[in-house]
DNA sequence: TATTGGGAGA
């Protein structure tokens, strides 16, 4: 930049400024190079005395890029003002600025009056903004208004539709669509994947994959590693990972963290462990996810040991880190040292709590039986607590046997999530535990007049490829007998165990 | 000079 600089001056002294190619040139380097110097561009812009609609581009680029969409605005009316007219690549920046829905239509009458309503650049964008601002019906019309579409502008509506829950309507077009790229595959299955439909993200990548030869990208393989992670599909993951090893993809960012998470997702903690130790490069989200996996296989005291690692060398741990850290505390009934990371977190990281680390807190006091602490904590905080709270503290109240709060909380969680199966089992549970069976049937009829409907939860398990289904009371299955014969079994030695600690204890 | 997609969270 130094260097640069010291062209500018040159170009100054010696009159080459009064040449516009060489001034833009200048001024695109430093506004949207790496390198570059957004202010030191400013200083450049500032002395044209008459831009060119690139230099106005290039300062419109700069701001956005520097996350300052009011200042690229301002360039636009000052452009505006100068009597320029905006062209396509102007829009198709700008259009990001736009906050909310009245900037945006404003800025869509000007796209139509300079005749860019059909730039495939802009088109894309301008639907890709309307869905941000959950305007789908626009951002249809202008997919449907625009005479020449191409496969990004059919992209960025799929992903619109997904982003605000349509995920069927996401999938419509996507059959319907002309010409299908990897990037509108990778929208498809991350869009699945948004809406909690992994089946279908994998079925939709197995199709993909049966169709092609081509070298599968790298953000396509994330999205479906991410599906694979969220059932369980370890199998298709581990195909995924042979695929990489096999075409000598590195290691990246994105790649490798979403492996490490599928394994440790998969309870493979040990290949999730291999993953982030070959990683050239780890950020802050590798650590998190590593430790977090530690933390979901019961390998709490590795998690903290790497927490403190990340301390020591790695980068400054954030607020997701911290959920994962205080979920490495949970598993092993750490009250005290979370309360203190609770405090390092804020203290030394000024990382103010979230919801979720306070769900992880009251999680953790509530299982360890500290009940009133718990719901003093819940009152303190500075949100409105949610159902996930509340029924960490309810749960915590059933396993130490505090009846009383635990009717308050249960009350309490009805109200706020009346359509919530899963609050009434917990409470109906509650009161059979106490044999107060006219509660239980007061709130099985509540559940029915409300219409609410118990889903059934079902556990997955995948064995050489082959998916195994479970319900609770479910007898389909071919081994049925063996599988209860070994449950109870189980059962049998942990509370053998459970017993052979309370004697300890006591 | 520009448009679509991609990693960690109770």
């Amino acid at each position: 930049m130094n260097q640069l600089k010291q062209i500018h001056a040159h170009t100054v002294i010696t009159g080459l400024a009064r040449f516009s190619y060489i001034t833009s040139k200048l001024l695109a380097f430093s506004a949207l190079s790496e390198h570059g110097d957004l202010y030191h561009a400013d200083t450049i812009y500032s002395q044209i005395p008459v831009p060119n609609v690139f230099d106005f581009n290039s300062m419109i680029m700069g701001f956005l890029k520097n996350l300052e969409s009011e200042k690229g605005l301002s360039v636009y009316t000052k452009m505006r003002r100068m009597g320029a007219e905006p062209n396509s690549h102007t829009f198709t920046v700008l259009v990001k600025a736009c906050v909310g829905l009245s900037l945006l239509d404003q800025l869509y009458g000007q796209i139509i009056k300079f005749g860019h309503a059909c730039d495939v650049h802009v088109t894309s964008s301008v639907i890709s903004v309307y869905s941000k601002c959950k305007a789908m019906e626009f951002a249809r019309r202008v997919f449907e208004e625009s005479l020449d579409k191409n496969v990004v502008c059919w992209t960025s509506l799929i992903t619109g539709y997904c982003g605000n829950g349509l995920v069927d309507d996401a999938r419509y077009l996507f059959d319907k669509m002309p010409e299908r790229n990897d990037v509108s595959y990778s929208a498809m299955v991350s869009g699945y994947v948004r809406n909690a439909c992994f089946n279908q993200a994998i079925d939709l990548f197995r199709d993909f994959k049966c169709r092609t030869n081509v070298r599968l990208k790298e953000s396509l393989l994330v999205s479906v590693l991410n599906a694979c992670a969220s059932v369980g599909a370890f199998e298709q993951g581990k195909w995924i990972h042979l695929y990489l090893d096999d075409h000598g993809f590195e290691y990246g960012l994105e790649l490798a963290t979403a492996g490490i998470d599928f394994y440790a997702k998969c309870g493979c903690i040990k290949d999730a462990q291999e993953i982030f130790n070959k990683m050239p490069l780890k950020d802050v989200t590798t650590w998190s996810a590593m430790i977090m996996g530690y933390a979901i296989n019961g390998e709490n005291d590795t998690g903290l040991e790497l927490f403190a690692e990340m301390e020591k060398k790695g980068p400054k741990p954030n607020a997701v880190t911290f959920v994962g850290v205080l979920t490495a505390c949970n598993h092993k009934n750490l009250v005290n040292e979370a309360w203190g990371l609770l405090g390092r977190m804020s203290k030394i990281y000024g990382i103010a709590p979230e919801i979720e680390h306070y769900g992880c807190m009251v999680d953790i006091l509530a299982r360890a039986g500290r009940v009133k602490e718990a719901e003093i904590l819940i009152r303190s905080m500075a949100m409105e607590p949610d159902g996930a709270i509340w029924g960490s503290l309810l749960n915590g109240c059933l396993i130490h046997g505090h009846f009383e709060l635990a009717d308050k909380v249960g009350k309490l969680l009805i109200q706020l999530e009346p359509q919530h199966s899963g609050r009434y089992v917990l409470v109906s549970n509650m009161y059979a535990k106490m044999g107060n069976w006219e509660d239980v049937m007061r709130l099985r009829k509540m559940m029915n007049d409300r219409e609410v409907v118990a889903i059934a939860a079902w556990s997955f398990i995948e064995i050489d490829g082959f998916v195994h289904k479970f319900v609770a009371n479910d007898k389909s299955h071919s081994h049925s007998r063996n599988i209860y014969q070994t449950l109870s079994q189980l059962r049998k030695e942990l509370e053998s165990f459970s017993d052979a600690n309370d004697s300890v204890l006591l």
